[in-house]
DNA sequence: ATCATGACTAATG
DNA sequence: CCATTAGCCATGA
């Protein structure tokens, strides 16, 4: 089966500084607001590596939990999702709505 | 160490 | 706006 969420076992998954470093700045992002590859990239000192940043966020054991959906194209286009681009639309829709409401 | 892969980007036509 | 392309870099085989 799944395993517990605990430390310990977050700490078996063995991540790189590298996607360690992104899922914190992706999980920094607020609600119902977005930010480019890029913009992870030079958050975390590596300018350059905004195309490695997809990869690790492709690799997001977390999905939902580090609101990879909050990261898009520089270019303004959505840019790929693990649950495909309609729901990551959908999410970051409900984030605004839910903001407007609540907040 | 080398090589291919990609949730990218910027430039060009 | 669309298609193509060179550049880019962490990651895994």
């Amino acid at each position: 089966m799944g395993f517990r969420l605990t430390l310990r076992n977050l700490n078996k998954i063995g991540l790189s500084p590298f996607a360690k470093e992104v899922y914190k700045v992706v999980s920094g992002i607020p609600l119902g607001e977005v930010r480019s590859y890029k913009w992870v990239a030079k958050k975390i000192g590596h300018p350059k590596a905004y195309r490695a940043v997809g990869q690790a966020l492709k690799n997001n054991p977390w999905p939902l939990l580090v609101p990879c959906h909050r990261v898009i194209e520089s270019s303004g286009e959505l840019g790929d999702y693990i649950f495909g681009k309609k729901n990551k639309k959908k999410i970051l829709d409900l984030e605004r709505q839910i903001k407007d409401l609540v907040l």
